[in-house]
DNA sequence: GTTCTAGAAC
DNA sequence: GTTCTAGAAC
């Protein structure tokens, strides 16, 4: 057989090494929200316009994730022709948190939610973050975890709606974002500071009954 | 995005 | 000695 004759040396490199990084690569991590658009095990809510899917590793007691059936990258690709997309998306999100949480049979706690975007996201698809505030979860582990949701580099979708009416596109700091990964673990609701995961995680509970 | 784990921090 | 974080993943 010819193959058996090659060299390592001549070995080719595996074809992904030869698009623009990994990227590209239709299997990599951060295409499986496109995976789980058509997926109908994770799917709660979908219409016309976009698809709403319950976060694979929730980082509070109700965390799902508002996707448009179109492709759109990010915030910083939307433009004001998506306008009236991110408002349905807001209208169903919130439809949807409210069925949620008196599904959940929630008190007062699960009624609590935000609705928005990380501003530098890693997984390809835009997707709206709906997340109930107590933040109570084994999958939210990392400082980066908590200032993604907690800081500015969150940005909720009211706000990208007036951005794309006012300017017609989101300016996005790229460098004082990533700063904002960094910052001191501060509670959100009483803004005590805390050293570690661990201890902000415990006083968490001390805010939800 | 997560998993894993070396070694920093305590 | 144990807890906890942070960077590599071929």
């Amino acid at each position: 057989m010819a193959s058996a004759s090659y060299s390592t040396d001549f070995k080719r490199k595996n074809p992904s090494d030869y698009t623009n990084g990994n990227q590209n690569k239709k299997n990599h991590w951060s295409t499986v929200l496109s995976t789980a658009l058509e997926d109908e095990s994770v799917r709660v809510y979908k219409d016309d316009l976009c698809t709403v899917i319950i976060d694979k590793f929730p980082k509070a007691r109700i965390h799902l994730l508002v996707m448009p059936n179109q492709y759109i990258a990010d915030v910083k690709s939307l433009n004001n022709t998506d306008l009236p997309l991110i408002k349905h998306m807001l209208k169903i999100a919130k439809e949807v948190a409210e069925k949620t949480a008196a599904k959940a049979n929630a008190r007062g706690i699960f009624n609590e939610f935000r609705y928005g975007f990380h501003t530098i996201p890693t997984l390809a698809l835009l997707h709206m973050h709906v997340i109930s505030q107590d933040f109570i979860s084994n999958s939210l582990k990392t400082k980066k975890h908590w200032n993604s949701f907690t800081t500015n580099y969150f940005i909720d979708a009211s706000e990208v709606i007036d951005e794309l009416q006012a300017n017609g596109s989101v300016r996005i700091d790229t460098t004082r974002m990533k700063k904002l990964l960094d910052e001191d673990l501060k509670c959100h609701r009483c803004s005590n500071n805390f050293a570690t995961m661990p201890k902000l995680k415990q006083h968490l509970l001390t805010h939800t009954s």
